[in-house]
DNA sequence: CTTCCGGTTTACAGCGCTGTACATTGTCCG
DNA sequence: CGGACAATGTACAGCGCTGTAAACCGGAAG
C-alpha cells in the first residue's frame, strides 16, 4: 500500500508529471486522448494527490483557522456550524482553535511560532486588545469576531450592539414594563460588547422618558448562567423592584428564569425577560426565551468573504461589517 | 516581509541550516554557545518555521481530522471540546469536518480525493456502515465512535448502551414506576445505538419481572425535541397511560418535557423523564433533566490514545473500549 | 516547400525542511 | 604521545508537487 506518486501515474501513462498533473487540475488545453489516458492511470493506481506536497508548491493552504473560546458555548457552536459551511462552500477547510479565553493562547493563535499552517484567521478575541492583536499580526490575514472596538487594520464584523439592545428594551417597553433591569455588568469585563449594551439599553430608557436608574444595572461575579441567576435572587432579596430584564446573554437569561421563579415570580406576568444570542438553549427553557437573534449565517459569510478578500492580497485599511439582527420574541415576554 | 527561511538564519549565524533545525527543536548535542548565536539570529529575523515544509519531509502533519454530524449539537460540541483540549494536550491541531449526516460528505471524509492531510481521523458515522467504512479507508488511521456495531478492522470507542439504559430505567423503577415508556425508535433509523437501548430497558423491565408491552415503545418521526413531544402528544391522545419515560436522546426528551407539560402533566409527579447523553440543555430545562451520562472526556481520551498507536503504526484487528457512564439525577425524575 | 504560430507537452528547478551519512573536534586512557 | 570514542557539526539528497521556460508538432499562410 505504498503511496501512489504523480511520479508513478506519469510513468504508466508514459507521460511527463506535468501533464497528469495538469489532468488532475482540469488545465484545458491538454488532448482529450492524453487525458482520457491519463486519467486511467490515476484510476488504475488509485493516485490521490498530496496536499502538504501542493501546498508547499503554491504556498496555499486552503485552509483557514477558526478561534473561539469555547467550541460547546450555544452561540460559538451555532456560530462555528455556519462558519464550517461557509467555508467548505469556498474551498476552505477549518481547523479550530480553542482558546478557553486564556490570554496565552490567544496570543498563540495569531502570533503563532509556527508559519504557513493556514491562509488566514478568524478570531474572536476575548483577552486582548485590538492593539495587541495588530501587533502580533501584522502580516495574517486577519478577521475579528465580536465587539473589539474598531480596529484599525484589522476587517471586523459585528452586529449593531447599541440598536440591537435598544430595540430588546423597546420590546419591553411596548408591553408596558417601566421598572427594567440590565444583566449584567461583570467584574474584569473588558470587552466592548456589555459596555454597547447597556448604552442601548439605556438609550431605550430615556427615549422612552424614563430615569436610568444605577440599581436597575446588576452586576454578576462572573459569566455564567449561575451568577446570573444570583445576581437576581440577590438583588430581589434587597428588595429591588422590577417588572422586566434585559440581559447581556442568554446565560445569564437562563440563569435569571430559574431565579425569578424560585422566588415565586411569574415570567412573563411579574418579571419579562429578554436574553441575547438566539442560542438553541432558549428553546427549550420554560417560558421559552425571547431573545436578540444575531444573524449568524450573515456574520459567516461576512466573514469568510472578507477574509477571502485579503488572502487574496487585499491590503487597505481594516473593514468594519455590521450584519443584521433581530428579536426572536418567544414566551419570557408578552406579546406586546 | 519577505519570509525568513532556515537557510537565511543559518547564514547569519554562520552554521549549517542542520544545525539552527537542531536548534529550534532542542535536539540536546548542540553546544551552548552555538545553541545561542543561533537562537539570537532567530530571535533578530524573527524566524519561523514553514510548517507546510516540515511536513513534507517528516510525512507527518500534525493534525487530526474530526469528523462529526453537526458542530452545533450539544453532545457534538461538547465532546468536539474535550477532543480539541485532549488534541492539543497531544500536540495535534483538530480540523474539522461537519457531515450534517449526508452520505456524501461521510464517504468523503474518509475516502477522500486527497491525501497527506490529516495523520488520522475521528469519525462519528451516521449513515455509513463499518463495512463501507472498512473498505474506504484501507490505510488511514481512524476511530470511529458511536454505537455502529463492532467494525472488525477499525478501533471504536463507546459506552455500554445496554448496561446505560438498563440503569436509567432501573432508576425509573427503583422510585416504584411500573409503566415505563421509551422514546423513540425512528423511521430509517439505521444507528445501532436505538437498538441497545432499547435493548437495556427491556431487559430492566424483564428483570423487574415487568411485561414488556410494544404499546409503549414509541415511535417518532425524526430526531428532533418536535418530534418527540409529538409522539407524547399523539399517545397520551391515545389513551396511553404511563408514569415514566425512558428517551434515547436528551432531544426527545427536551420534548417530551414540553409535552408532558402542555398535557396537564407534572414532571416528575405524574411522569418521571430520563435523557440521555447529559447534554448542557438539560441543566437548564424546567424541571432540569436526569439523563445518562457517558462520559465525554474518557472517550476523548481514549479514542486519540487509540488513533496516536495507529498513527505510530500500529497494525492491528479493530479495538473496542468501552468508556465508562452514570446517571446524572436530576429534577425530572423523583429522589429515589 | 518553408515559415510561422498556437496549441500541447516536457524538463527541471525550486518550495523549506529534515534524515542520513559523514567529517571534524575534543577528551580520555594506556 | 597515539588511538579510540563520543560529542558536535556539516553537506546534501530528497519529501511530492507546481511554475517556468523551452521544445515540439501539425497545419495555415506565404
Amino acid at each position: 500500500m505504498a503511496r501512489v506518486r504523480l511520479i508513478d501515474v506519469a510513468e504508466l501513462a508514459g507521460v511527463s508529471m506535468k501533464t497528469v498533473s495538469n489532468v488532475v487540475h482540469d488545465y484545458p488545453h491538454v488532448a482529450p486522448a492524453l487525458r482520457q489516458k491519463v486519467q486511467s492511470a490515476i484510476d488504475e493506481l488509485g493516485y490521490r494527490p498530496n496536499l502538504t506536497a501542493r501546498r508547499l508548491a503554491t504556498g496555499r493552504t486552503g485552509m483557514i483557522a477558526l478561534a473561539m473560546p469555547e467550541m460547546d458555548h450555544p452561540y460559538f457552536s451555532e456560530l462555528s456550524r455556519y462558519i464550517a459551511e461557509e467555508a467548505t462552500r469556498r474551498g476552505y477547510r477549518v481547523l479550530i482553535e480553542q482558546t478557553l479565553s486564556d490570554p496565552v493562547a490567544e496570543r498563540a493563535v495569531i502570533g503563532d511560532r509556527e508559519a504557513g499552517l493556514v491562509d488566514g484567521v478568524i478570531f474572536h478575541p476575548v483577552q486582548m486588545g485590538t492593539l495587541d492583536i495588530a501587533k502580533l499580526a501584522p502580516g495574517t490575514p486577519l478577521v475579528l469576531l465580536g465587539e473589539a472596538a474598531m480596529p484599525v487594520m484589522t476587517d471586523h464584523v459585528m452586529i449593531d450592539n447599541v440598536a440591537a439592545a435598544l430595540e430588546g428594551t423597546q420590546h419591553l417597553l411596548d408591553s408596558g414594563r417601566r421598572r427594567i433591569a440590565f444583566l449584567a455588568v461583570t467584574d474584569g469585563d473588558i470587552t466592548g460588547s456589555t459596555t454597547q449594551r447597556l448604552l442601548g439599553y439605556q438609550q431605550a430608557l430615556i427615549e422612552a422618558g424614563l430615569p436610568v436608574s444605577p440599581d436597575l444595572v446588576l452586576t454578576a461575579r462572573k459569566f455564567s448562567a449561575e451568577a446570573g441567576g444570583d445576581a437576581i435572587t440577590e438583588a430581589l432579596a434587597a428588595g429591588l423592584e422590577f417588572d422586566g430584564v434585559v440581559c447581556r446573554d442568554d446565560k445569564f437569561a437562563i440563569g435569571a428564569l430559574k431565579a425569578l421563579q424560585a422566588a415565586g415570580k411569574s415570567v412573563p406576568g411579574d418579571v419579562a425577560v429578554v436574553g441575547w444570542d438566539d442560542t438553541f438553549v432558549g428553546r427549550y427553557t420554560s417560558p421559552t426565551l425571547t431573545s436578540v437573534a444575531p444573524d449568524k449565517m450573515a456574520i459567516a459569510s461576512e466573514a469568510l468573504s472578507l477574509l477571502e478578500d485579503r488572502i487574496d492580497g487585499y491590503q487597505g485599511v481594516g473593514r468594519h461589517r455590521i450584519v443584521g439582527h433581530s428579536l426572536a420574541v418567544r414566551g419570557s415576554t408578552p406579546a406586546s
